[in-house]
DNA sequence: ATTGCAAATGATAATCATTATCATTATTAT
DNA sequence: ATAATAATGATAATGATTATCATTTGCAAT
């Protein structure tokens, strides 16, 4: 099992692009953080250690990241990308609560099998799928009430 | 059964709004489109009919169209929101593909269930959800090859 | 080492859908 | 009629992301 260091280094050969300080601290960074990140977050937190990089290789990294497989894009819909972990991560979709913002993970592969289906009954061949289950947490709940 | 016109208007007087043409140029222009359709398409609709209209007011209207329950966003992540009829028009999800932008709406109802499953699950309560299903359709497959 | 070339970077401007602002106009209540 | 309130249209602002471009960096061939 290769580190994703190396599929991302593998991938930029094969596309002719350069390792470089700042690719690799922002892959580094990226890597640390286990939950969703955007790429303001980042960038704020690679600044600390490199207050002279700028913003825009950020995306541009991030993009590179996503090309690799390393990351998933996450769009909860407030106009803000965000950036998950995609590798030992396995695929799942999102359970989103409105009262709070908390953010769960969550599978359930009857769903999976039932989307593929669906899309195969109108001739489709399904890619991929953006699921976002949206409702109110337990703790928000209680505290409606 | 009351109209969608009826709804509107109920919606305004509850929230102390006033009927105006502008507004109901809008509505019934939203109404006679059956497809999914964003502000801007409306308003290059609408300014045929009434060229000194704002598209900051379409912008307006939709929301208040929304809030009505007449309407539902869809958000297909290319940046533009686009809004669908969402009286008589009972919810569904949407299959997209990836290679000319063909958008149907598909239900499942198990689907839904399970839904629903999950998010109590983790002691959610589900309100609403999104799920858009990518792929190629049958016409861009053979085009593919 | 030196030169030449392609790629990378950072600063900054541009983009573009959507919102906010605000002066003007229209509608309602008194 | 008068005052109060809401609606509109024009325009500016917003804000995340992307494009541009001058400068710097890494690498290769001499
Ligand atoms: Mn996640
Ligand atoms: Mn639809
Ligand atoms: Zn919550
Ligand atoms: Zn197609």
């Amino acid at each position: 099992m290769k580190s994703e260091k190396e599929i991302f280094d593998n991938y930029l050969i094969k596309k002719n692009l350069r390792e470089t300080p700042q690719r690799g601290l922002i892959l580094d960074t990226f890597l640390k953080h286990e939950e969703h990140i955007s790429a303001e977050q980042l960038y704020d937190i690679v600044k600390k250690r490199d207050p002279s990089l700028g913003q825009a290789t950020v995306y541009r990294v991030l993009k590179l990241i996503v090309e690799a497989g390393l990351a998933r894009e996450v769009d909860l819909g407030d106009g803000v990308m965000r950036y998950e972990h995609n590798y030992n991560h396995p695929h799942h979709d999102h359970l989103v609560c409105r009262g709070c913002g908390k953010t769960i993970g969550v599978f359930d592969s009857v769903i999976e099998e039932l989307q593929k289906r669906v899309a195969e009954s109108y001739g489709f061949e399904l890619t991929d799928h953006e699921m976002y289950l949206y409702g109110f947490c337990e703790n928000c709940r209680k505290r409606k009430q």
